[in-house]
RNA sequence: GGAGAGUUGGCAGAGUGGUAAUGCAACGGACUCGAAAUCCGUCGAACCCGUUUAUAGCGGGCGCGCAGGUUCAAAUCCUGUACUCUCCUCCA
């Protein structure tokens, strides 16, 4: 959400900054109407709700000294009307406006690349050599499959399209993945936190995914839950509605979840393998910082992402998104893409944001300082990373001619010793008694 | 799933129709070399509107889980709803 006040002083620079991200100038100038409207109607009914004040005191006065009241109780009856008429007109208008606000995107950081989409996007720097193969690489999907690691098949019996089964050394890699990540980032100062994987539509709304984005999610029938697209949800909204002391701050937390998403409009592109799946699991990352540190600690947080990468040895590249191409509540958003040697192109495997103050107005989610002020705290969120994905690119970049794929590094104590995975030691053995 | 109880300021806790007691904490001051204790004073944080250069001050609204309703007037009465707790039932 963002700050009413600011665009009410300063509706030419909303209209410039929002530019940028397919706002219209007339939509700012409903929302300055409608405060108007509002303000107009709130002074009108605050004005009668004074009198009321007063002269009830009066009654009650008069009560109690067994005095004529008639008149005063009768003209108490009008305003009493008026002021219920004038609410229920208030009521209608702030609707609107709360509508028409929460539909408005951040505004964007004054040093983002200004563009409708990707490809007005910044590339900051790419890291890790590509890998040259000496034959063709294979889809992590055929590699997936050629080692009995990823079942699509049963997935799509079981579930339906965009689910996998991870079996045997798949699942203990995709483990491996994200208990190295989880460690990582608990090493960089990140509490761990397993949170709710349902929330409800207050949370939904507090991080900017309602009421825009309903059709992205899946929600539970006849229930105020909803599955959550990313672990942002419950960890962002873990200190709505509350007020911390500046020495709290900054909080970093970490979750590992799974994340659904109803993917409605995504029809026909990746449909094969992990990339884009109805369930994935992520680590996310989440920041409660003071205004004056949040881009600092933005470029710490896409650091913390790329720690990973680097540590797996995977080659990515970083970008800042452009304008038009960042999600509805960033201010300021680096993605990180991993190479993916069979499509021969970056693809998305971390996007860190820094929401400023857009989440924390909505959710309310504050802290006082030393001089007992209150302020709203600024808000970060980024995955570190997607972990279907990072299965994914290891699968590709790791793979070997004969179909084995090597196991990076670091991941190998996490997978017991294991330096590689096979069609021989894929499964399970069975064990004699 | 069934039955009951509850939700009031940072915390504790009164208040069953006339507009939020009291205690603790906090803050300011006095005393003190300083602190503690004591005494005096302030105090529902936050929010909204108006006035304003002002996040100062002042005025008003709001404010008793939330949303409605009844009433001249609602913490108090009515309806709905969320959450918490206890017991029963069930359950990993």
């Amino acid at each position: 959400m963002l700050d009413i006040k600011r665009i009410r002083n300063n509706p030419d620079e909303a209209k410039e900054k929002l530019a940028t991200r397919a706002i219209k100038p007339e939509q700012i100038d409903d929302v300055i109407a409608l405060d108007e409207q509002r303000r107009d109607l709130l002074k009108q009914t605050e004005q009668l709700k004074a009198k009321r004040n007063t002269v009830s005191d009066a009654i009650s006065v008069a009560k109690r000294n067994h005095e004529d009241a008639d008149k005063q109780i009768a003209e108490m009856r009008e305003v009493g009307a008026d002021i219920k008429a004038l609410d229920t007109k208030l009521a209608e208008v702030l609707d609107e406006f709360n509508d028409k606000m929460a539909r408005l995107p951040n505004f964007p950081h004054d040093t983002d690349p200004v563009g409708p989409d990707e490809n007005y996007s910044r590339e900051d720097r790419k890291v890790g050599a590509i890998p040259h193969f000496d034959f063709e690489p294979k889809a992590h999907w055929d590699i997936g499959e050629d080692l009995g690691i990823l079942d699509f098949k049963r997935a799509a019996k079981v579930s339906g399209a965009r689910f996998v089964y991870y079996m045997g050394m798949g699942a203990k890699l995709e483990r491996a993945v994200y208990n190295f990540m989880l460690d990582q980032h608990e090493e960089e100062g990140y509490e761990e936190v397993i949170p709710p994987y349902m929330v409800n539509s207050a949370s939904m709304y507090g991080t900017g995914q309602f009421p825009k984005f309903k059709e992205d999610v899946f929600q539970i029938q006849d229930q105020d839950l909803t599955l959550i697209p990313t672990a942002e949800v419950p960890l962002t909204n873990y200190y709505r509605d509350e007020v911390l002391d500046e020495a709290q701050l900054p909080v970093y937390v970490t979750a590992l979840s799974p994340s659904f998403r109803s993917e409605a409009g995504s029809a026909g592109r990746d449909t094969r393998g992990l990339i884009r799946m109805h369930q994935f699991n992520k680590v996310e990352m989440v920041k409660y910082v003071k205004p004056e540190e949040s881009y600092k600690e933005l470029e710490k947080m896409t650091g913390n992402a790329e720690n990973i990468l680097q540590k797996l040895g995977l080659p990515y590249h970083v970008i800042t998104l452009a304008t038009g191409d960042m999600s509805f509540t960033a201010a300021e958003t680096h993605d990180l893409e991993v190479w993916i040697p069979h499509q021969e192109t970056y693809r998305e495997i971390s996007s860190c944001s820094n929401c400023e103050d857009f989440q924390a107005r909505r959710a309310q989610i504050r802290y006082r300082d030393a001089d007992g002020k209150v302020h709203l705290v600024h808000t970060l969120n980024g995955s570190g990373l997607a972990v279907g994905r990072t299965v994914a690119a290891i699968l590709e970049n790791y793979q070997n001619e004969d179909g084995s794929v090597t196991i990076p590094d670091v991941l190998v104590p996490y997978m017991h010793g294991v330096t590689k995975i096979t069609k021989e030691n894929a499964h399970a053995k069975h064990v004699e008694d």
